[in-house]
RNA sequence: GCGCUCGUAGCUCAGCGGAUAGAGCAACGGACUUCUAAUCCGUCGGUCGCAGGUUCGAAUCCUGCCGGGCGCGCCA
């Protein structure tokens, strides 16, 4: 009996409760979920259900509550549910019932968890894309760890995902790079609007290495050519760190292919025919005023040249007409302004802003050493880059830690903690049941203790209240896959692994739920039940580190 | 000034319409001839920023205020 099955069971007690009263069926919700109480007096499920409809339908809550109970202790897996304040359903199930997960657990095996929830779904996810100007810096790392973690989420509940990262090959930032490159490469001084930092250097010498006679050319086809090789390097190596990562995109974007096919004129021409563009001042201008923007937003200045607004039009439009309807933009913190200027160009284009353009914005993340923000990268210069966090805390818990917060909130990261060995270490703390769970496998085999197959699974032996509390947590995985790829929120996960290793660790530290047989005893029934759910455990913590992806150890 | 966002235990954070608001750390006290103590158990700790409103019920939704962060270019 799964939460699932069990709210469904919920559902249709009440149906039959409002069919024999005469009651109007229509109020029935669609769907209704039940509830993990925290307080283990009041059950194992509670169902608000009665409070919900006992308004609308006329009668008091704690009356249909009562009719309710004495349906729903009509279901053979159903012990006994109470009544409670002003109408919750208290509900205890059998615990054999409960300890049924286990066997279906490992029978869906890497696909628990998976569901249809989002299934027909076409989401593009576009993360990352820093410039390629130098290395990815910390609220790229936030994004790589998180943007990923999602598409994995987003695929486990049915979606078809497209990860996607834009390159921005075309701008002035890239003029910048080039010129910064070409300057270090001469001994010259950075220019002074230009890039610093030890990797400029770096780059200047390693395009030098590959077109030795570069300081010979002119200036202009110097800088070009520091630009094309420079880019290509950076580009290469952002690519690297990300792969080392375990970040890899669907496709690699690159904005000079928007400009070379003529997108950002097809976008104006489809923005034009909506209606929202105008001219003014020798410019070209979108009203996305009329969609709730505060200002208007210049497609083409009136040097002719396309604003990197356009260009973001004509991406879009791309995406969408690569088939996604869901178009999902993750952004640091400082570029939240930009929300307002892509719904209303969604609106433009006449889409609907609330449903085909998404914008997740992720605040600001600090790595801490001693209590102090480090600031300082030799690379980079000034800020943190994605080797200085996996130096510091290794790929693990850099997902891990960035992946456990919800992304609106600001976070510090303390280094000597996320690399610490102890119960303060979430990361630790979950691949530890990995390991343990793993190490009595193990040895589960050395003596002989074999799960056997389904028929030699007996779930009535599972009934120890620190089974039976695991149980359930392994239970809420499934729903909390769906629901965290629904709010496009991963760090639920996270928190629900936490809480899996929790009792993991209570179930085996209690004396009598030993799993392997102590001393010379005989191996029996209830070992082999046990067996079973450190197996699932082992399954659940697996699939869920690996929607984050992070590594579940064998030992450690 | 306008807009966005965040204020939950000493600290770091969950909870986002349900019951007496949770967890870890910190403080104090316990459990190792171990299935890996990288673990577990107990005690202490809160006007959920403030004030109204919506409702059977609000940390959660709405409004105002206070406080922190960020954004407001024919920049990228």
């Amino acid at each position: 009996m799964t939460p699932a099955k069990l709210a469904a069971t919920v559902l249709s007690a009440a149906r039959a409760v409002f069919e024999t009263r005469g009651l109007d069926t229509a109020l029935l919700p669609e769907i209704t979920s039940v509830e993990r109480p925290r307080n283990l007096e009041h059950g194992d499920y509670a169902s608000t259900l009665a409070m919900q409809l006992g308004k609308k339908a006329g009668v008091a809550p704690r009356e249909l509550a009562q009719a309710l109970a004495a349906e729903l202790e009509k279901h053979p897996a159903v012990k006994e549910v109470g009544i409670a304040g002003p109408g919750f359903l208290n509900i205890r199930l059998d615990p054999a019932e409960i300890a049924k997960a286990a066997r279906d657990i490992l029978v869906a095996g890497a696909n628990y968890g998976h569901s249809d929830t989002l299934a027909g779904e076409r989401i593009n996810l576009e993360f990352v894309s820093a410039n390629p100007t130098g290395p990815v810096h910390i609220g790229g790392v936030r994004w790589a760890a998180v943007g990923d973690a999602l598409s994995r989420l987003l695929r486990a509940a049915g979606a078809q995902v497209g990860t996607e990262y834009y390159f921005n090959d075309a701008g002035a930032q890239i003029d910048r790079f080039a010129r910064s490159l070409y300057a270090s490469a001469k001994g010259d001084p950075a220019p002074e609007d230009g890039y610093g930092g030890a990797y400029i250097a770096e780059i200047a010498t390693a395009v030098r290495s590959q077109a030795p006679d570069v300081l010979d050319l002119d200036e202009a086809e110097a800088v070009e050519t520091f630009r094309r090789v420079g880019v290509d390097l950076m580009f290469a190596e952002i690519k690297a760190s990300l792969d080392d990562f375990g970040v890899n995109f669907d496709t690699y974007f690159n904005e000079k292919d928007l400009h070379a096919r003529g997108e950002l004129q097809q976008a104006l021409d489809r923005l034009r025919e909506q209606g929202h563009v105008f001219d003014t001042d020798g410019a070209v201008w979108l009203r996305t005023t009329d969609f709730g923007d505060d200002k208007d937003r210049v497609l083409r200045k009136s040097d002719g040249d396309w604003t990197y607004f356009a260009a973001d039009c004509a991406y879009y439009l791309d995406k969408r007409n690569r088939g996604f309807e869901r178009c999902v933009y993750m952004l640091g913190a400082d570029h939240h302004g930009y929300v307002g200027r892509m719904k209303a160009m969604a609106a433009c284009f006449g889409d609907d802003p609330e449903k085909n353009i998404e914008i997740l914005i992720g605040q600001l993340v600090n790595l801490v050493r001693d209590g102090e923000p480090m600031r300082m990268s030799k690379r980079a210069g000034t800020v943190v880059t994605l080797e200085d966090f996996v130096d510091a805390l290794g790929v693990d818990a850099t997902r891990y830690a960035l992946a456990r917060y919800s992304s609106d909130s600001p976070i510090d990261i303390d280094i000597d903690l996320w690399t610490s060995a102890s119960r303060e270490n979430p990361v630790y703390y979950v691949q530890y049941v990995a390991a343990r769970t793993a190490s009595v496998a193990r040895q589960s085999e050395a003596v002989g203790l074999r799960r056997g197959d389904e028929a030699d699974f007996r779930p009535e032996l599972l009934v120890n209240s620190k089974e039976t509390e695991l149980l359930k947590a392994l239970e809420e995985y499934p729903e909390t896959v769906s629901r965290s790829a629904e709010l496009r929120e991963p760090h639920h996960v996270a928190r629900l692994l936490e809480k899996i290793a929790g009792e993991y660790h209570r179930f085996y530290d209690e004396p009598a739920c030993r799993i392997l047989p102590k001393g010379d005893e005989q191996i029996g029934d209830g070992n082999r039940a046990r067996l079973w759910l450190n197996d699932a455990t082992r399954t659940v913590i697996a699939n869920g580190l690996a929607l984050l992806g992070v590594s579940a150890p064998e030992r450690m």
